[in-house]
DNA sequence: CCGCATCCTCATGGATACTG
DNA sequence: CAGTATCCATGAGGATGCGG
């Protein structure tokens, strides 16, 4: 037989006359912002998706997505490929909130990383986070490599932003691992640490000039 | 017997090394970001804060607080006249990424009220987030007056701010229906049409003042 | 393989009653 | 007033199936 479960599941509402609460009813429920930050820097697919967050449920994940595009946050195109998820023009704005609340959140780190997964696509949000204030004027742009997979690190007179494949790599890279890559952008670590401890390689004088120490704090708790 | 369900529940965690989805793992289950919201303006008895949070269900409201308090978020106070609930310094600091929320949710407003909740302590949080941007120099002081319950905005070079409880009332003051409220602080209404609709008053200077209409929009979807 | 849909089990949320 | 204790409904997690 032929039937079809749409499942279009209508998600509990609060029922408030309240913009936070609304947007909460869009992307408050369990899993939903984390795909949102996995689209945040380009395009997945759906096993992309599923693999990167480990442990979601695959009829959770497929009903997300669907949530997600029926609220105009994400777009589903269907390319030559394959299927591929993307983030409406509204659904890139989360970015703002989501720094922010991942800059809140930035103490948690302190008890390390532990048997926690790590995917260092989720520094694509992460390092704008946790250097928002540092400015740079001329431009600087910082390789950060981990897990084998490089993102760069642009800071500006605007502040800090973070690309995903990008046209040129740039002449200095950095190499880590993940908790000294989040250690030094969240102040856990100085620059003289890490280089004392051998634990990566760059330019001394250019992560300098893009990680200063006198910057305000967000993580001083 | 005595048995006292201590009820220490670990709340399931997405284990994962990441700022963002650690903050999640903290504020990130259902009601817990509303509750939240509620003592931004200040603290609140759980009587209160139940009937505020209409639908939540005692156990729930009881065991949020618990976990909040557990992460440091909340802060439990026993006072003469009983015990209230306060943010802790950290826990106040959400304001930041809430308020960002608010106004990327903000286009959801557009709906309309319907049989939605209000509550006008939520404006002491939607007020200045939708009037981001909005400077004023020298500072304006506008009374809101909704449901019976007054709070203060506040407009200086900083920004906007909300106040509940002040000092002292201004001498203007806008009394009107939630809807115009909100609608008029996210541009969805312009002050004339908020005059010639006869349903509030106020001293249309002041009010031109501390709502410009040329300022930049975050609700143009 | 990829992109889901179904099924089953158990954890979490919701409503109500009750208690110090 | 400030919660606990209980019970039922719903959503999450995990395994598996299945058409393209």
């Amino acid at each position: 037989m032929e039937k079809v479960k749409q499942t279009v599941r209508t998600p509990r509402s609060y029922g408030q006359f309240c913009a936070f609460a609304r947007a909460l009813d869009v992307v408050g429920e369990r899993w939903t912002l984390l795909i949102v930050r996995e689209l945040l820097p380009g395009p997945m697919r759906y096993t992309e998706l599923k693999t990167s967050l480990a442990g979601i449920a695959t009829n959770l994940l497929a009903e997300r997505l669907r949530s997600l595009e029926a609220n105009g946050v994400v777009e589903r195109r269907l390319e030559q490929s394959g299927v591929s998820y993307a983030l409406t023009p509204w659904g890139a704005e989360l970015h703002e909130p989501m720094e922010a609340l991942g800059r809140w959140g930035a103490p948690l780190l302190e008890t390390g990383r532990g048997d926690d997964a790590f995917q260092p696509r989720w520094l694509a949000l992460a390092l704008p986070g946790l250097l928002r204030g540092v400015t740079a004027n001329p431009p600087v742009e910082l390789g950060i490599e981990t897990n084998g997979f490089a993102l760069v690190l642009r800071i500006d007179q605007d502040g800090p932003s973070a690309m995903i494949r990008p046209d040129r790599q740039p002449s200095t890279v950095l190499s880590a691992a993940p908790e000294v890559v989040v250690g030094l952008a969240a102040g856990g670590l100085t620059i003289d640490q890490a280089l004392a401890s051998g634990e990566f390689r760059g330019d001394r004088q250019v992560l300098s000039t893009a990680f200063p120490a006198e910057r305000e704090s967000a993580v001083d708790r």
